[in-house]
DNA sequence: CATGAATGAGGTTTCATTCAT
DNA sequence: AATGAATGAAACCTCATTCAT
């Protein structure tokens, strides 16, 4: 049927990570099945098990393949500029929403979020090549922001929370309500506005102003 | 060899529902045997069946009966005061810092998460029972924080998403991270910290102090 | 609902036997689920084992009640006369006929038909107590004729086939195509248009006609 | 384990209906395991599911295989022919009595008798593409030794009941009571009595016999 | 390299049957 | 006499995985 298809062995791992990537997103690791894998990256079922040893390595190999793929041009942002902190905050940002709005990044995410319990290690590789470096990157940025008086005294630890919620938020609305009918969410906004809010919300004001109390 | 066989047969529904709840959320809904749900309930994988129709039914409920739950005190905040809007901002995140904290909350979530496109109606359910109806009435909070002259003229809609975002952050972190060895995370502290930066970043100043650029 | 289900304890087994003959011969023994027979009851299903020891019990009490219910008149007709053997040729058709069109027995010879080769003391039961028993009287009966000068001699033990057949088809033209569309068959005029090719048929003719060669 | 594993494929199908008419007539189709069918394929039970989609694809696909399969010659026989009729008639009784002796007919009709009533679409079918053909042109060739004179004017459509009965109750015979015990029926003979019994019954005379009241 | 054929293990679901009330 | 609750056993069907070609 398709005549080529013999022809770039090279390129078939990476055909059959693309399809699983797509069906263990859509439908959940557990519930796809290898057949539909195969038949999406145009291959027989039996033909996956020349590439990968089973199932489970394509979840792992999806995720070890991604994982801190996004982050070298994080750390390189943060630690490359000594300047003021709040253009690279919103710089960062900016990053973040590019990588959701047009890389399967969403997706990983999501296949993470579903399967970190049922597979720990591959959560907490997650955990560990994701996750920690990436809140590292961006503490160490707070802190320097808080270090020069440009920002408040705030907990770094929790800001940086502060500063990637919204962005796990976009991703996961792009990864799975967008798909299944929410309206769509323009990411690159909503990191604009989310900088604009947090680079005001942390700047040192001359005089402290006064808050209302809790 | 059940002591207590045939004793709470009005409680059978609530305990197989929190039985599945944990199954479902720590290993897939796919991935999780309705005989160990059965175990954990304390019953014969044949009794669940007397209580719901089949294993879908299980997830429905789980996400019907939620839905919504916590979001009645979130509207009365919302709607009840007329005063500055900056107390309310704060106590809405206290409160749902405490369901993260301490209900099954953001193991539903995590559910949903990951079943959402595999079961569109549960997703849609949810989307339109809970995250309309939440980021309505925040929207709704938003605006007239910026028409009574409280806030900047920020943009509602998104920043509704800059204030759910940590807690969705947050939820995340407690029903998949920590559960595979994340450190802990103070929900509440986050809440706090977050209402913090986001009132000061959202209030409107005397002079609009001059920003820098992107 | 139903206030006076309660009051009628004596005619409980049959109406367990009579739900469960419809059930049978519409859905198959097996296919019918125990439950179904005691809702139609007016039962639950527990109940019907205060009544049964199980379920093949339903279907035993079934064939056994019934065989040989119809074949006291048929033996009576046969001995009962000793005049010209064509008359009782055309009431016991006659009989069938109206066995056929207006009491069960349709549905029970199906169930035989159907259950026999995988409960064979029931097919057993059957053959003897009903096909053994109708069979011998009939044969005598055409014996008889033969005997007398009024049949030609003809194989008796054949010719009995012969007169049931059509019979056999009516009981199955009612119990199995007539509920699925098929056209409702005149069984009595049936058994009238039988007796009628057969007595012509079986008679000796006083110079016996040439017939053709096969 | 298998030693030809992987060899005939092609014959698969095949083998596995015939495995399943076995034993779907002689224990019932619901009755019948899936597992069964397959160890007398000499299978696995998923290899069955390689083949057909469900268990009831193998019911229709039986029915719908056989289903007319006998009765191209029957017309060819009635429709090739316009001498007499009376030889086409006992012709079509034995063809019948052979088809039944020696083919897998038998159980087909009891299988389709036994389950026309579950699966109505299958007692339809054969309803449909058996039953109407087969008495269309047998009431064809009555109508035709009427009109010719050769046959007195009986009821052609109840005259072919008459005439198939005996060849059911043969059917029936084999396929239910000589498995379970039965004394063998010669069933060539029966059609040929059937015949003889037939064509003297439906004979016109030349003058009118008497014939005694009802 | 690729696949069609096959299967073992396992999951969901059904149901006859039991038992405490 | 009657039933609601429960279950063990088994049936259908699926799927990851293997192997001969």
């Amino acid at each position: 049927m398709m005549p080529d298809r013999r022809r770039r062995p090279k390129a078939r791992p990476q055909e059959i990570l693309a399809a699983a990537l797509e069906l263990f997103s859509s439908q959940g690791f557990s519930a796809t099945r290898l057949e539909d894998v195969a038949a999406k990256a145009g291959l027989s079922k039996a033909a996956i098990y020349l590439y990968f040893p089973d199932k489970m390595a394509l979840l792992r190999k999806l995720i070890e393949e991604t994982a801190g793929e996004n982050l070298e041009p994080v750390e390189i942002l943060v630690r490359s500029d000594t300047g003021p902190v709040a253009p690279i905050l919103r710089q960062l940002l900016r990053y973040f929403a590019t990588r959701i709005a047009s890389s399967p990044l969403p997706y990983l995410m999501k296949l993470v979020i579903s399967e970190a319990r049922a597979q720990p290690e591959l959560g907490q590789l997650y955990l560990e090549k994701v996750v920690s470096r990436g809140t590292s990157a961006m503490q160490a940025l707070i802190e320097r922001g808080i270090a020069s008086g440009e920002f408040r005294p705030v907990d770094a630890f929790l800001t940086v929370r502060c500063v990637i919620g919204p962005m796990l938020l976009a991703g996961i609305w792009r990864g799975v309500f967008e798909p299944i009918g929410g309206e769509p969410l323009d990411i690159e906004a909503l990191a604009a506005q989310h900088a604009d809010i947090l680079i005001e919300g942390l700047r040192a004001h001359a005089p402290a102003s006064p808050r209302e109390a809790a």
